[in-house]
DNA sequence: ATATTTTATCGAACCGGTTCGAGTATAACA
DNA sequence: TGTTATACTCGAACCGGTTCGATAAAATAT
């Protein structure tokens, strides 16, 4: 037999009608369990397995769902692994669904817009998961006028449903660890404050001094942007200007700025500035000393927001955002001993 | 107007028959220009978008590509970099031809086959991009027996059409910068040779020594896992057995273990021993002394490997694999100046 | 014993495109 | 001027599923 069996051959040789074996094959009642046992049976021997693209036009659905990632995110994501973490976390989420997964970069916003409105027009996917934590979201109006279900990584400015890490609780963690490691003048290098992570962890450094009594000095948060070159220049033009023992970064490669910046300024890591970043990546793992850091758990990030996008598809109303806890992951960076 | 127009909607406000309206939508000849006019017109005017889904079936082809990886080299490439810029890479060629990418991730070889098996007999996909260098590929029978087109991402053990980078040809530019530093004891930390690359790897190294009148001395090819660990062990073990001034690293983690197993014996990078790895990553570019590397170019071995997929789905029959060619980075770890 | 509901099955319509075969008008050819 | 291509248009069939409405038989209620 050339051609894949379809539903009617089954059909014929179960001796059924078409909608019958239909019935029987997606396990739909109404059917006797003779009948059903005769059409899985003729499936079975023929081989049958259901043409997707047919499912799919008939009952409108592609069961498919779309990764939109702007390509300046993605360069973000591509130093932390962050990305592949995100999507394997996705992608096991969506297998357990029987959904599929397919991806949309987008290297500029104006490309992003166009494979937005492709994407959603041509009923490509059934749902939307939009990396997008801080800028316009020029197709936010397409999204909500062809009324397809999406869901965001990162907090957005804008009113939507969301997943994203519990930023918060991220840098609370962090800056708490160096309180316990006797710090009291702790300095917090942030990334720039139109991404909404970034506001959400100024929020958790402040409350983990202020839960712990210390008083909170505005003159030690810095910000600079998210590549080593920039932390190291803001760290670099800090230092002589403050009075501090210890230095919170808010990602792996601001931390490797900030260090290189310090040890230019003779100050030794741990021993003179002790050093807790965010991301757990190879690049933290590998630097001398080894970084302490805050496990984000991408992996989660990225299962969570399909789960709650395939919730968002089958119509059960979830309002509340997911925040994905982090984990501090002690190494030598902060002062902690080290073990093989 | 609350659901989307269709091709029929279109046709009506046209004028003419459905089977018309297609030709016109699509470009085909033996439309009048003015009938072609007035459908453009109608589809501008109503909105109009084909639903892929319908078109899917209609003609069978999903106009999707899937990529399949299996967990193990997910891992592989997280640490890299690598599957991020293999994936944009991808996406690009996929965008050029109005095609989608669609991923499936493996975490195990038994969950590879099942997934190759339900996306092509649920017909997903239209071909298949496959990253597997090395080890049995137990779904090959299930590919050829349903025709769908594939091409492996790294040279294949079975004859099977692919794509790589030219493995030769990095190790030899790799080795040859080590050469003109003066060096002609180079060592090579190659990875295990159940890797196909890791084998291609070894002739270039081999070749670049005997193009430049050295001899080859079989003792000084050592072989690491690729993580970092494994790489320190292999070489602190190795250097006291042996005289050397130079290391040629299989990738950027290795060298690193080799850097941390050299410093650990009193060795100095560059000055005692110049280390040059492949892979240019951010552990590279971030390390002390940052590493000189091949870069791999893995966003154009994306690329092409879409390409001659398309190629082959389109009929052209192409037999030769396509080669990238890497290209040096010279840092520091080789002896080469810094700048800045 | 009869009316009513539930279960089981079937045929036909439908999803929204593409494509094939037929019919007609016009242009090219002999 | 009759014949044959060629250009254009149309209706219908098709891709391979799902779902709706009708019908009949079985189970339950009255």
């Amino acid at each position: 037999m050339r051609s894949p069996a379809t539903i009617r051959d089954v059909a014929r040789r179960a001796g059924v009608a078409v909608s019958t074996a239909s019935l029987a094959l997606n396990g739909k009642p109404y059917v006797s369990q003779e009948v059903r046992l005769r059409v899985l049976q003729a499936a079975e021997e023929l081989g049958y397995y259901p043409n997707m693209m047919a499912k799919n036009l008939a009952d409108g659905r592609t069961r498919n769902l779309g990764l939109i990632t702007p390509i300046s995110l993605e360069h973000l994501f591509a130093s932390s692994g962050f990305f592949v973490h995100l999507i394997r976390g996705m992608h096991r989420a969506t297998a357990e669904h029987g959904y599929t997964l397919s991806l949309h970069i987008a290297e500029s916003q104006e490309e992003a817009v166009s494979r937005v409105q492709t994407v959603i027009r041509g009923r490509r996917v059934d749902g939307l998961l939009i990396t997008n934590p801080t800028v316009e979201i020029p197709y936010l109006h397409d999204l909500k006028r062809h009324r397809i279900p999406f869901v965001f990584i990162g907090r957005p400015l804008e009113e939507a449903r969301y997943v994203d890490n519990d930023n918060m609780q991220v840098s609370r963690i962090g800056t708490h660890h160096l309180i316990e490691h006797g710090h009291s003048k702790i300095a917090f290098l942030n990334g720039p404050s139109h991404f909404t992570f970034c506001v959400d962890r100024m929020m958790g450094y402040r409350g983990a001094l202020e839960e712990a009594g210390l008083t909170y000095n505005e003159r030690l948060v810095w910000h600079s942007e998210l590549v080593e070159p920039s932390a190291y220049k803001v760290v670099w033009e800090q230092i002589p200007n403050h009075d501090f023992t210890a230095l919170f970064a808010g990602s792996d490669v601001q931390a490797l700025g900030a260090i290189r910046a310090l040890r230019a300024r003779g100050l030794r890591v741990p021993q003179d500035v002790a050093v807790v970043c965010v991301n757990d990546t190879d690049l933290a793992r590998h630097s001398t000393p080894p970084l302490t850091t805050v496990d984000l758990h991408e992996y989660w990030l990225g299962y969570w927001a399909v789960k709650r996008l395939i919730q968002t598809i089958d119509g059960e109303e979830t309002e509340h955002p997911i925040l994905i806890p982090g984990d501090l992951v002690p190494r030598e960076s902060c002062g902690c001993q080290a073990d093989s």
